[in-house]
DNA sequence: ATAGTCATGGCACGTCGTGTCATCACTATG
DNA sequence: CATAGTGATGACACGACGTGCCATGACTAT
């Protein structure tokens, strides 16, 4: 036993979740979800940057997670190869301990207030920089780094939506590889 | 001659953009914008929704700007060739009337506060919304249409990078062409 | 024991953003 | 000329957000 009440970022992670699928974000206030975790407002604040970034937890990480996937790869992989072959690894890894269940509910919170899309964005921006770093790190130019970075996110993201969509059949990684096709298919379409 | 000073809404935007430069966005308070524009704190808020917004003017047009661009096209092109076609008319217009140097100190402002970068990329996630529904409306199917919409904006975020980059030498059009083309360099890049 | 550490409580405060009503110049209609 | 209507602005109160600062109190190391 620890002298408070272990566990007060978890608590304040499901206090704020069930308080914004029950009466909203903007309607909830830091106060109520304190109260219903047994803190006070100033501590949520200890823990979380802002009222959004409670839905973010455990994602400042994830560059990190990125960096070393990437560093781990090897060299000889090209940058659509290794997107190919890292995109499914590197989701189980973020995802990983979190149920089909949460993720669906919390993106169910997140549709519904455009402010905490605009976080999410910020998320992926990130993830993006990370990729685009590690590209670099592996000897390639820099649009191409960039391009290859975005190109990553984008049917990263697309991926999800639609895995989430169908609730979770078929798998993760089937649903990128099918993204992934899609978007080779779409880009080599030839311009004339 | 109107009843109040016309332009209400100009002034807030240059006063606003010349404090950010002069002392920083989170420095630079409501209150001190609208005493330089000669108006009341209130009357901001009527014109903008936040303090972000007003960095933000005119781009709500530019969802329906997409839409009709995408609508007067030929039914005959592809995405990508619709891509490689439309997004240059379409940065012109959208940055119609602003000058280079305007582009730059605002993007100045926006690359040093995060905030405004989560602004600046929801603004680009309506830019894709618009893009995608464009695609679906022209017969395209609903995950060729998201994928197109993302790389179509992806491309022309990481084009007018470069552009701004280099001081607007070479102009965008061949800018958004070159960027396109190590995109497609990219994508086809075999996978073994 | 005693000092140090660290998460939390408590309080004051500035800023943001909204609701509400008043003002006041101009416009339309008689 | 008179009167009612319109629309942007002013003025004020207020709740919520987020931060700075100091106190508390339980655990830890020596």
């Amino acid at each position: 036993m620890g002298r408070w009440q272990p566990g007060a970022r978890e608590r304040l992670e499901q206090a704020a979740l069930d308080l914004f699928l029950e009466q909203g974000f903007t309607e909830t206030t830091v106060p109520q979800i304190t109260a219903r975790a047994g803190l006070t407002t100033r501590t949520f604040f200890r823990h979380f940057a802002d009222k959004r970034e409670v839905l973010f937890a455990g994602e400042e990480m994830v560059p990190e997670q990125v960096a070393r996937l990437m560093a781990e790869a090897p060299p000889s992989l090209g940058p659509m190869e290794l997107i190919a072959e890292g995109l499914a690894p590197a989701a189980a890894e973020i995802f990983e301990g979190r149920s089909l269940d949460y993720l669906l509910r919390r993106r169910a919170v997140i549709d519904a207030e455009p402010a905490l899309h605009e976080r999410e964005l910020r998320k992926f921006s990130l993830m993006s920089k990370a990729l685009e770093q590690g590209f670099r790190d592996r000897g390639v130019d820099d649009l191409t780094a960039r391009l290859a970075a975005e190109i990553a996110v984008t049917t990263f993201r697309i991926a999800v939506t639609r895995w989430l969509d169908q609730h979770g059949d078929p798998d993760l990684p089937a649903t990128i590889n099918q993204t992934l096709a899609a978007m080779r298919h779409l880009t080599n379409t030839p311009s004339t």
